[in-house]
DNA sequence: AGCTGTGAACGTGTTCACAGCA
DNA sequence: TGCTGTGAACACGTTCACAGCT
């Protein structure tokens, strides 16, 4: 998974496990397809699959938000959607700020299901100030120099960090100083928040890696070096290249 | 957690816990930081910050992967390097294919941490007629009718979908149908694959949601209606619009 | 009869704490 | 002395299987 979190080492943070939390969206997703279709109820069974778990994992996860289901019926769509949608907080609407307005930033700029689950898009900003002025989305960029102001206007608790990886942490220290506390950051880094502040982490480079490993065990019960001898020590491969967006945090950033 | 499995319902493909195949490329990046350093050892506890994780886990999913520190010491940086990229199949290339390029397939091929890492473009494909011989990131565009024909001829087994939600379980089938067996999908879809095929997800409105949750739970120790009595049934706050990607699957897609 | 809700069993992942080696 | 490597304890997550309600 792409993700990680931050703070709160092992505090469930109220009942609901973690890994319920992170299924609830796609349950939400498969019922407002429902909705959409009219269904009125649906079974655990069906709802399972269309989210693409198994029905006992959904049925305890849904144990954990109340009894919502109707022995003998399933649950009724339109219910169940109101539910979730009041326990994941999108009942409200969240303003989101994104820094960073390259390819990535102006594709999440330009994502529809932001608006559309409780999220508006409060404003854009990036570094560049040839950029300032220019809508990306129908919504025009802003320099970082109103990074703050924008926050404190808007209320603005949730920052998108779009930047290269050199730029994060110094984005992240200025979101959080004006009062963001919650971080999705798609730049490959570690970032260092105080307590209270929440990351998690979108790293399509990690993603592809964890897929490699199981493609190469896919292939490999064949000409593998197997695991007894290791190959001689100290050996490199290919040059240690990070790339452009390289920047990797020093050891002890904070 | 951005991601999700597909099959292998409880196998570990090999000793190597899943969690800990997750946090490899990880430790991976901060090695090649510490490496381009020119640091020769690190301890657990200095690579475990980097990293951004506590000290006994990074030693105990070292110690998966064999006895690779010296006690009293440290990990020698440039040995670890090679033994992890070895362990993650980074020491061959990977050719990979991207489909869908928009925003975020644009911002997929400009990704430097790609080809610096064992992985290598092969091909950028789009059912847009009018995007096919349009270099993007220095690749030209090919149209879909293609995609089969470079699968088979580069021996591509990762394919990326960054394609409109619609369009993803299409692509995904021909994809697999032409010899892909690992997924990256960025779309808002449940995809169905056969067995042996791995799907990982990125998906970044199930991220916001997440946050929303934890940002909820934050500001929420006040005014909340408590967890006691359900508020009205069948209410319906906001109009289930699921925006311009919305297209959800059938309950049963395959 | 059918489907939910859940205790109990199981498996995976994390943390502790220290033995063992350089 | 200092750090790794790891058994043992613990916490978390998943699955099973069935009691209980409609």
């Amino acid at each position: 998974m792409a993700t990680g979190r931050a703070h709160r080492p092992a505090t469930r943070s109220r009942g609901i496990p973690e890994a319920t939390v992170a299924r609830l969206p796609l349950y939400l997703r498969a019922l407002t397809a429902l909705s959409e279709r009219s269904v009125p109820t649906v079974s655990s069974e069906e709802l399972a699959a269309a989210a693409g778990v198994n029905s006992a994992k959904l049925r305890k996860d849904f144990s954990y938000l109340g009894s919502y289901g109707t022995r003998g019926v399933g649950y009724d769509v339109e219910y169940l959607v109101y539910q979730i949608s009041r326990e994941l907080g999108l009942t409200q609407d969240w303003p989101v700020v994104i820094v960073g307005i390259g390819n990535l930033g102006a594709a999440l700029a330009n994502y529809g299901g932001f608006a559309s689950r409780g999220f508006r898009v409060a404003a854009l900003i990036d570094a560049d100030p040839s950029m300032a002025g220019k809508p990306v989305a129908g919504i025009p960029v802003q320099h970082t120099d109103e990074l703050e102001a924008i926050i404190r206007n808007d209320g603005v608790s949730i920052g998108v960090i779009a930047t290269p990886a050199g730029a994060a942490q110094q984005v992240c220290d200025r979101l959080v100083a004006a009062g963001v506390t919650s971080i999705l950051n798609f730049a490959p880094t570690v970032l260092s928040v105080p307590d209270g502040v929440d990351v998690r982490k979108v790293d399509l480079s990690i993603e592809l890696q964890i897929l490699a490993f199981h493609e190469q065990r896919k292939a490999g019960e064949e000409a593998t070096s197997g695991g007894a001898a290791p190959p001689p020590p100290a050996v490199r491969t290919r040059p240690a290249d990070d790339g452009p967006d390289g920047e990797v945090p020093a050891v002890m950033p904070a």
